[in-house]
DNA sequence: TCGTTTTCTTGACTGGTTCAGGAAAAGAGC
DNA sequence: GCTCTTTTCCTGAACCAGTCAAGAAAACGA
């Protein structure tokens, strides 16, 4: 849990102006990693009723930018956020219910960062997303 | 390029019925490689003017289904096709132009699938996704 | 406290993708 | 070939995450 005094450090930290509903943003991505947006609009809600979505889109998008929080998006899903940024870590995602879990990197500090031909870009960053089932949808027969 | 009497031969091997949207789709997913459904559309009309897109929405799912075409998905793109199937090839975006090119996997033949830890997740495969600037918009001064 | 700049609210809109029902086509059996 | 059943295609509408726009409210430096 980070408090919101500690929030209100991390938006000045980057600055950014402190507003309520940031501070509820940023506090429900803590909460709750990995969330779409619509489960972060109903934990900000909760603590700030009358926030919009739009404002949640906003403080999304100005924190995702800011550093502060990470967006991703496996193939066929909704935006997620997630504020464990900064180190190199990826995700394995359930193909029946969605899940998503943190994998710290497999192969050493900054794995698959060297492709194998590159063919002339510039690569900053290397993103790896692991397919499967997870324990629950493995064992209930989800499985096709 | 790929003729039509091959085609017709891939939907038979995998027991799809040979329809000419079909042949089409398949078709113009071997000419354009990671092309957008918009342009695989398009693509189609030229030989088949009436083509609905429905077809093509459809095509593209039993297609990719029965394992003849891939899907992919970067993070805030539109769906996009290719033909190459069955290796374990990756993709480098650009992130100004949301150009796509493959790069074969750069650790080895099963590379990043073994994750440092699961979390009991049972994984089948490892997407990695190269981000960075494609040649054209490194030297246009695009990058931010 | 004031004034400027940024941010939030309200409400409408966009665009890729999917849903639904009837018409057409593919392929199996005769 | 011809017919019948099943699958696929077409037309048209709907969905929904995300975005755009304009005015009101809030943040914060002076």
């Amino acid at each position: 849990m980070t408090s919101p005094a500690d929030l209100q450090q991390l938006l000045r930290g980057v600055a950014l102006r402190v507003t309520r509903p940031r501070i509820a943003v940023l506090g429900a991505v803590h909460a709750h990693p990995h969330a779409d947006t619509e489960s972060i609009i109903s934990a900000v809600r909760e603590e700030l009723p009358e926030a919009s979505h739009q404002a949640v889109y906003d403080s999304l998008r100005v924190l995702t930018n800011a550093g502060l929080v990470r967006r991703i998006q496996p193939a066929g899903s909704v935006a997620r956020y997630e504020s464990r940024v900064g180190d190199n870590h990826h995700h394995v995602v359930c193909r029946s219910c969605g899940t998503v879990s943190d994998v710290d990197c497999a192969v050493g500090d900054a794995p698959c960062l060297t492709a194998s031909d590159d063919h002339g870009f510039s690569i900053d960053e290397a993103e790896v997303v692991y397919w499967g089932f997870c324990p629950a949808c493995s064992t209930a027969g989800s499985r096709p």
